[in-house]
DNA sequence: CTATTATTTCGATTATACTAGAAGTATTTA
DNA sequence: TAAATACTTCTAGTATAATCGAAATAATAG
């Protein structure tokens, strides 16, 4: 995953509307529910609720099939997954070390 | 962590500047690097770092001990960890099955 | 065709974020 | 004390985001 898209999903993650949507939407499993749902149970205005899982949607964090008139959504898991991937690789591997940084900071000085 | 608290954090890591930062101070490791070797080697305007700086430490996921007149900074392994799982929690357990929302929905409908 | 339900688009408000130059502070070295 | 280095604050422009009511569209049921 390159570290601009991360970066999107990530601030797209990074909103306490959007965060909830998404939990709700893990809770609810790979069938997913419909919008009027999330809109019900979370109690979120339509047209906000339509706004950010736009945004969901377009960093390819949501899934969403029609049925009738009901517009099923779920979650990507793969998607989620390659993010808490890409910073458990940030977290867990450092390549520079400690001495190559000092050297530098004391050549610079 | 609480969900607001993890939406705050993930936002902050939504930023490529910031990312890229935290990516940076992940590379080296534990013992940190001092304020002016991120700049240099990202290339980012001492301002704007500065600023980009206060948001990481805001959320605790940076931290910074002062030596003579560099600011060495690194970055707080335990927090970048909480949001991973955070997120890898969301990603793994979901318990309102299929047949709950289906059957709502025939309800509601 | 009409009414109903489900969701989206529009439009406007308000707030917050990103960026970076210039000037400032603080510490150290000469 | 003067000059240099390291970093921060100030300021300000520009951009992007969050919110939601009202009106519009879409699909189905009666």
């Amino acid at each position: 995953m390159k570290l601009e898209d991360a970066a999107e999903t990530l601030a797209q993650l990074g909103n306490s509307t959007r965060l909830e949507v998404v939990r709700y939407l893990v809770k609810a499993g790979p069938s997913g529910v419909p919008v009027g749902s999330i809109q019900r149970q979370l109690k979120i205005p339509a047209s906000t609720l339509t706004h950010h899982l736009k945004h969901l949607k377009g960093v390819g964090l949501l899934m969403q099939k029609r049925e009738k008139t009901n517009l099923w959504c779920s979650i990507n898991f793969d998607r989620l997954h390659e993010v808490s991937d890409f910073l458990l690789e940030e977290c867990c591997s450092f390549s520079l070390r400690e001495s190559d940084n000092a050297k530098t900071e004391r050549d610079a000085a």
